[in-house]
RNA sequence: GCGGGUGUGGUGAAAUUGGCAAACACGCAAGAUUUAGGUUCUUGUGCCGCAAGGUUUGCAGGUUCAAGUCCUGUCACCCGCACCA
């Protein structure tokens, strides 16, 4: 009967029976309850899968098997965000068009994924670059088009001369491009954008309803930064039709203005050139700033440089005083209106300026000592006529805000972080911008019965130097009849940024096949939203917040019948390489799935990503702990040997069967997938002190085991002569009162220190245990000569005596 | 600078409401089986000590009968945001 453990047949065994039945299809039958587990779907990269994503899966693939013996009618699908630049680049590299380079990916995934027995639904997978699926992405944004949330505008952009792209905000950070890390350089270029901010306050108010982690939440709202304060009109001595807006969160601060600072690019600076008597010293300032790239601006952090404008002079609207305006590039031009006003005593960066400068500081907060640093507390408003005496920051500013009102030069503002998403790229492997540009008509856009605009065949992918994306060059694409007027046009030659595919798949899932719709109603209806979405933490911010804009501009729409996508949302923490390092292939630190599965099998790989730490934090991989895994294996396949009859629970090791179902549902639901594998680890070793295990107890191992490492259990279950297969089986459940064992081990202590230990029944009597512990010999030797001044009595865990 | 998080054995880590610190696993040591082992099993393993016993959760205080857990201060590391007005 014991065979040896031959994991790769029983593997690929059980993988083929659960494909030919269909096991993990969702079912159509919409009156069962459902549940939808979603996790992030991998770019088929050429590097094939990546620990990473066995972890990412692990976790929900754990959830979804469970919940599917519990009665769910489970949607748990996968599918592949093909678009992007790696795939571009292996292609103008080897000249391999990028979708045979996508699809020969696709297959090595799929292949891989399958091997490790995912219980993805394989009939509902999901390619973002396949035209029936991006011919919704297209058709959504056109959507977006004919309401006003996807515009173009001229401004300067972030381009990477290496990559030929424009690239976002985001994918520039610290100056450097975030795909090949060249230097950035400032490019005015005409570009689409998508109104996202417009859903701000929306995107901000949504978190509320929503189940996410603290931490989650706390990444969005940041990333959203919305700052509450007042826009404040300063007028301009000399030019009395002038007003110099600003925004500021301190309006309390007013009377304690001493001086304007404005960004270097401020278009007033133009405006008054010719009045403004040291023109040549700001053009030269404000080159300099240009020049500097954005990682030295953060360097220089300390050392605050600019230009005082001479023949500009801005003038209090609440005080009449004047003051003079500095440009200076600690203000930006893309926050606020670029340009701020000066409080030194209280802000420290205006503290540093107007130390450099020499100019007044003016305390106006009671509390710190102006003449060492800002002091940005609270405290007594002084030197502010009317405000003086309020010692509340919110009073001072909500009477501040009705002066304002009340003299018509300012008002309540807010502000957010958040800018416009640019939506484009001068690239070729990404989804055609459906627009038309007709020298009569303007912007047009592709008729909805038109749609895929296909991504037409290219020789040569090569961006063209000017930065034009390389379909530009396709003459056929780019001439075409302008669908209103019919006369000569030219299509939109940029694609969308590699964002647009994955901010609405999880609806495609509901109802992939659909060619009427991205979703029929109803599907989406009984499947939204996500019943729990696990993924990156790089991932919180841009995806997720991308993909709750695009549905909630999509249930604004009446489109989709859920205001936010995603019901609750966690994240794994990374796999380091072995030397606890980030696995990076430079530092040779990585480690192959499909080497662990052909050494250990799939199910050892399951159970040690889970296994390995807490599912959130990031843990290193240890070669040494995967094999402490395949002998659990080992151990639970040796159990055969140990297996007696009896359809019940023996009275040896029921308590630790009870307490077990009970730890490992717990635990799975708390994606505490660690200390769940633990408490089997624990019952496993009782099973060998015992010495043997009945036919009922080893089932119900089994189960508990199914949802972590499946092919074992589905094989073992059957080799023991179990009913059915394990698959189709119920959960089980465990019984409270059969959790506690009759008797147990309660702690002594003599002043918090333990002294001994006592068995007692487990529903013995206080009186009686106090009786039984002040008698133990130890106790009673340690007790003799004192006075016991309190008996401590915790139930079923101890007794402490207070003795002096 | 701001926001969040984490500090526990040689290692990865456990530890409802404050209630036996170190579960589970790795590693290590000794032994058994195995003439070879990426085998299996047994025993031991926080630290100091022959032992009795003492002592231990980054550091310093505090509250409590009792603190890894609560409070105050402090240090280190990690992640996010960053001249955001």
């Amino acid at each position: 009967m014991s065979k040896k453990y031959d994991f790769a047949a029983i593997e690929s065994k059980w993988q083929k029976y659960w494909e030919d039945n269909g096991s993990f299809r969702a079912s159509s039958d919409h009156t069962k309850p459902k549940f939808y587990a979603l996790v992030e779907f991998p770019y088929p990269s050429g590097h094939g899968m990546h620990v990473g994503h066995i972890k990412a899966y692990s976790g929900l693939e754990v959830v979804s098997r469970k919940r599917r013996m519990q009665g769910y009618n489970v949607l748990f699908p996968i599918g592949f965000d093909a678009y992007g630049l790696p795939t571009e680049n292996t292609a103008i590299k080897t000249g391999v068009h990028p979708r045979k380079v996508t699809d020969d990916n696709i297959v090595k995934f799929t292949g891989q994924l399958k091997k490790v027995g995912f219980s993805f639904d394989w009939d509902r997978v999901i390619d973002t670059t396949d035209e029936d699926y991006y011919k919704w992405t297209q058709w959504i944004f056109l959507k977006m088009f004919e309401n006003g949330l996807a515009f173009r505008d001229k401004t300067l952009v972030n381009y990477c001369p290496s990559c030929k792209v424009v690239l976002s905000n985001e994918d520039s950070q610290g100056g450097k491009c975030d795909i090949c890390h060249s230097d950035i350089v400032q490019k005015t270029k005409e570009v689409w954008y998508l109104r996202i901010t417009e859903y701000a306050d929306k995107l901000l108010e949504g978190l509320e309803t929503v189940d996410y982690l603290p931490n989650i939440k706390l990444q969005q709202e940041n990333w959203i930064g919305k700052s509450t304060g007042a826009f404040v009109n300063f007028s301009v001595k000399e030019h009395a039709e002038e007003t110099l807006r600003i925004y500021t969160t301190r309006p309390d601060t007013l009377y304690g203005v001493t001086f304007m600072v404005i960004a270097p690019e401020h278009p007033m600076i133009q405006k008054y050139r010719d009045s403004i008597a040291n023109m040549d010293e700001l053009d030269n300032y404000k080159a300099e700033c240009a020049k500097k790239s954005e990682f030295e601006r953060t360097q220089l952090v300390k050392d605050k440089t600019g230009v005082k404008i001479e023949g500009l002079t801005a003038v209090n609207p609440v005080t009449g005083k004047e003051i003079p305006i500095y440009i200076s590039d600690y203000v930006m031009m893309g926050y606020g209106t670029g340009a701020i006003m000066a409080v030194p005593a209280h802000d420290t960066r205006d503290y540093e300026f107007a130390k450099k400068f020499g100019i007044d500081i003016i305390e106006v907060i009671k509390g710190g000592d102006i003449s060492k640093e800002a002091y940005t507390g609270d405290g007594e408003m002084v030197n502010s006529d009317v405000l003086n005496g309020i010692s509340n920051k919110k009073d001072a500013i909500a009477k501040m805000l009705t002066v304002l009102e009340k003299k018509g030069c300012g008002e309540k503002g807010v502000q957010y972080k958040m800018k416009d998403w640019a939506f484009n790229r001068q690239r070729y492997w990404g989804e055609p911008i459906p627009i038309v540009h007709c020298p009569k008509c303007g912007m047009v856009p592709v008729p909805y019965e038109e749609l895929p605009l296909r991504l037409p065949p290219v020789e040569n992918f090569e961006p063209g130097t000017d930065g034009e994306s390389p379909l530009a060059k396709i003459e056929s694409f780019v001439h075409c009849q302008c669908p209103r007027c019919g006369g000569n046009a030219k299509r939109e030659t940029d694609t969308m940024p590699q964002w647009a595919g994955s901010s609405w798949y999880f609806l495609r899932y509901c109802d992939p096949k659909n060619d009427k719709a991205f979703a029929s109603q109803e599907e989406m209806a009984y499947w939204m939203p996500v019943d729990w979405y696990n993924g990156g933490m790089e991932h919180v911010t841009r995806h997720m917040i991308y993909s709750r804009f695009w549905h909630k501009f999509l249930y604004d729409m009446g489109l989709v019948p859920t205001a936010e996508p995603y019901a609750k949302r966690t994240a794994q923490g990374l796999i380091l390489g072995p030397d606890g390092e980030k696995m990076s292939k430079s530092r040779g630190n990585v480690v192959d799935p499909n080497d662990v599965v052909k050494v250990y099998g799939a199910d050892v790989l399951r159970l040690y990503v889970l296994f390995m730490g807490d599912y959130e934090k990031a843990a290193p991989w240890s070669d040494s702990s995967v094999k402490g895994c395949k002998r659990f294996a080992d151990r639970i396949w040796a159990l055969q040997e140990k297996l007696v009859d009896g359809d019940s629970y023996s009275d040896a090791l029921r308590s630790n069967m009870h307490k077990t179902i009970k730890k490992v549902s717990e635990d799975i639901e708390a994606m505490k997938f660690n200390t769940a594998i633990a408490a089997m680890m624990t019952l496993l070793n009782d099973i060998y002190n015992v010495g043997s295990v009945t036919k009922k107890e080893l089932r119900d191992f089994l189960v508990l085991l199914y949802p972590f490492a499946p092919h074992i259990a589905e094989e073992l279950y059957q080799q023991i002569g179990c009913e059915g297969v394990l698959s189709e089986q119920e959960w089980i459940t465990y019984d409270e009162a059969l959790c506690v064992d009759d008797t147990i081990e309660i702690v002594l202590q003599i002043n918090g220190k333990v002294r001994a230990k006592l068995n007692i029944p487990a529903d013995a009597e206080k009186e009686t245990v106090l009786v039984q512990a002040a008698a133990e010999p130890k106790i009673a030797e340690a007790l003799a000569g004192k006075t016991v001044i309190k008996e401590i009595y915790v139930p079923k865990k101890l007794v402490n005596f207070v003795a002096k």
